[in-house]
RNA sequence: GUCCCAGUAGCUCAGCUGGAUAGAGCAACGGCCUUCUAAGCCGUAGGUCGCAGGUUCGAAUCCUGCCUGGGACACCA
């Protein structure tokens, strides 16, 4: 257990034997001890709010009772200076800061691996995300998945749990036959031949490019070719060329994924015939009008939905039913999923797939992307992927930046609308919010090539007991509360937490930073206790930009 | 018609399990560089938390209804 999160338990157990002491509640009685950090420093370093709790328990006045608490209240232990009762009957409390001290060896000795719990028990989860057609560029859209996606896996990774990183593949669908189409198209017209595009075709200039690059290498070849056996193989080539490109981009965006599941493996593995016999089997399924229907209605879905259609085929429900059944069979305990806002009306038959399969609905957990608007000179920009027209994945990539745009994604709540403002996120100024933090660490590497100037060199064990200013206390509160910020992000689905927190972070030591000077001629034994602390700084905002996926340059 | 998301400072957004005087960033205004990076710091100003009810000692937060904006509602994927 980590120093702050200590310190916190010791206060509530104290609070426990003071409200046992003062007879207010026996011991089943008392409802959870819940400490938090008071937004205004006026009110103490921690607060409770147990009296107002136990004021229906102990029939009493908040306040009366808070009086109580405090005045059985064993403030020798806990590190605690002393308590005020406050407001309606909070109950404050102003600590001996010392304890804080503490944070710093624990993180030097953690390194890389501060912030590391057994949070998540090592529990498997598996988070599913991108998962976008092979069909074309990635956009904005898919950007935002990935960005949010792989920093919710990072940040589930350092909480303690066992995570895969999936990619869904649909490469069966009519998506790729028109994919084939579409190369086909871009083919012959490399050649000069007729072509006509098909309405759903993709316009994409990848596209294009693909049948010029075929026309090139290969001529005239497939021309007279049969027209199935041509379709195979402008299929096929769509399909690899497609995803290498994406494999490509997201790894350049610094996502990389454990499985990259192919949606034809399910076909071929006969595990949809399986899946569908097993809901056959229990009950779950219908005929009605030549298709086969399952009955997602009776777990909450408002109406029931096709699985096989009457020209015999499946729904893309079918296999990604087969895709979950086969998912919880790997042994997953928790299965997330990232889809895109227009999924949402897909969740409840997914859902009602899941407990028809036998699985608990609260072992899928099904977050949405909420839509990206592209703004670019205070207009908003819109966009189709159909045509072709659409800020791309690498698009952002070169003209924002790798660390703007992740951290940009990551710093929004995930389920809610967003507008991208091209300008700011471009800026190379203060508007931008990736500089505040990345500027904190450029500024301590300064601070230690500074020292190493003035001769010296950083000693672990230099006296810590000098470290002792308001601003030096408040900055190691916040290097001890990581672990638990990241716990939290992971337990809410939430990376933009960890954002703000990285944020809290940069302030609290950009404050510092102006208040108090680190490399100081006139102190060496101060220097060496204030080096110790900014390196645990330092090792703390790296751990947390690394959880987003932004770099933590040395100078900016 | 049903469902999802949103409505909080001029703008973009946080706001945890309901808590104290609702917070950041940008923009505005006033200070701070002979000393570790001023992409920073300190301060000022700015809000009937969409509206109306309800629950509660206490509501931006929970419940109900309504208004406004965005989106989704295929034997497509």
């Amino acid at each position: 257990m980590n120093v702050v999160e200590q310190i916190k338990e010791q206060i509530k157990e104290e609070i426990t034997a003071a409200v046992e002491k003062a007879g207010l509640a026996s011991k089943e009685d008392i409802p959870e001890v819940i400490i938090e950090t008071p937004k205004d420093k006026q009110h103490g370093d921690f607060a409770t709010n147990m009296a107002m709790q136990l004021a229906k328990v102990a029939k009493k006045a908040p306040r009366l009772i808070a009086e109580d608490i405090s005045n059985h209240f064993d403030t020798s232990r806990a590190s605690v200076e002393k308590l005020d009762i406050a407001g309606p009957g909070f109950i404050n409390f102003f600590m001996d800061n010392g304890y804080l001290r503490n944070v710093i060896p624990a993180v030097l000795e953690a390194g890389e691996s501060y912030g590391q719990t057994d949070f998540g028990k090592n529990k498997k989860v598996q988070v599913e995300y991108v998962s976008a057609n092979p069909t074309g560029n990635l956009h904005l859209g898919h950007a935002r998945g990935a960005a949010v996606g792989d920093t919710l896996c990072n940040i589930l990774e350092k909480a303690g749990f066992d995570v895969t990183r999936e990619y869904y593949i649909n490469d069966a669908g009519n998506q790729i036959a028109n994919l084939a189409y579409s190369v086909e198209a871009r083919y012959l017209e490399a050649l000069g031949k007729e072509s006509t595009m098909p309405e759903e075709g993709y316009q994409g200039a990848d596209v294009k490019a693909f049948g010029e690059e075929l026309a090139a290498e290969h001529g005239e070849t497939f021309v007279d070719m049969d027209q199935a056996e041509r379709l195979a193989f402008f299929r096929e080539y769509g399909l690899k060329r497609e995803m290498d490109k994406l494999k490509q981009d997201l790894h350049d965006f610094k996502v990389d994924f454990d499985v990259w599941f192919s949606e034809t493996s399910l076909y071929e593995s006969g595990k949809i015939e399986e899946a569908l016999k097993l809901l056959q089997d229990s009950g779950e399924v219908y005929e009605e009008d030549s298709a086969v229907w399952f009955k997602s209605s009776n777990y909450g879905d408002d109406k029931d939905r096709v699985l096989v259609k009457n020209d015999n085929t499946y729904t893309y429900l079918m296999p990604d039913i087969a895709y979950h059944k086969n998912k919880f069979e790997r042994g997953f305990e928790k299965v997330i999923n990232i889809w895109g806002a227009d999924h949402h009306g897909y969740i409840p038959r997914m859902e009602a797939a899941v407990q028809a399969l036998g699985f608990d609905k609260s072992q899928l957990e099904t977050q949405v992307i909420q839509m990206v608007n592209l703004y670019e000179k205070g207009e908003r920009v819109k966009m189709s992927k159909r045509t072709g027209k659409a800020v791309t994945l690498k698009d952002l990539m070169e003209e924002v930046g790798i660390d703007a745009t992740r951290y940009f994604f990551a710093m929004r709540s995930a389920d809610t609308h967003l507008d991208f403002d091209l300008d700011l996120a471009k800026s190379e100024s203060n508007e931008n919010p990736v500089y505040y933090v990345q500027y904190a660490h450029a500024r301590l590497c300064s601070i230690f090539e500074q020292a190493k100037e003035k001769g010296y060199s950083y000693d672990p064990d230099a006296d810590i007991s000098l470290i002792e200013t308001e601003k030096e206390f408040e900055l190691l509160k916040k290097v001890g509360e990581f672990p638990e910020a990241i716990a939290f992000a992971a337990d809410k689905y939430t990376p933009h937490r960890m954002t703000n927190y990285l944020h809290e972070l940069a302030s609290a030591f950009h404050s510092f930073y102006n208040a108090e000077r680190v490399v100081d001629q006139e102190n060496q034994a101060k220097t060496q206790a204030r080096l110790v602390l900014v390196k645990a700084v330092q090792t703390t905002l790296q751990n947390g930009m690394r959880l987003i996926g932004v770099q933590a340059p040395e100078k900016m």
